[in-house]
DNA sequence: GTTGAGCGTT
């Protein structure tokens, strides 16, 4: 089983290798998904990471508050996203 | 060439 995980307060020059990096030091990183403006593509400084429950609990605890690329990132269990419709 | 709390579109 997979649980997304999400990572906020992230430098705007980071990479999803450096997340992935980070994160597979917790456990087996699925994917990482890092979000950016939809209207303007600039990064809006925060993504998603998908890993296994116990490597999403571990990296959790692990790096949330962590320092990464110089700041304080906050790393917390994702929201549901939106539900697909099927009607 | 900018900015800083937040939860995403495959």
């Amino acid at each position: 089983m997979s649980k997304n995980i999400y990572v906020g307060n992230l430098p705007w020059s980071s990479t999803e290798e450096e997340v992935r990096a980070a994160f597979a030091n917790y456990g087996e990183v699925l994917s990482v998904k890092l979000i950016e403006d939809r209207e303007t593509g600039r990064p809006r400084g925060f993504g998603f990471v998908e890993m296994d429950d116990q490597g999403a609990l571990a990296a959790i605890e692990g790096l949330d508050g962590s320092n990464f690329g110089g700041r304080n990132i906050k790393v917390n269990e994702a929201r549901p996203r939106a539900e697909r419709p099927r009607w």
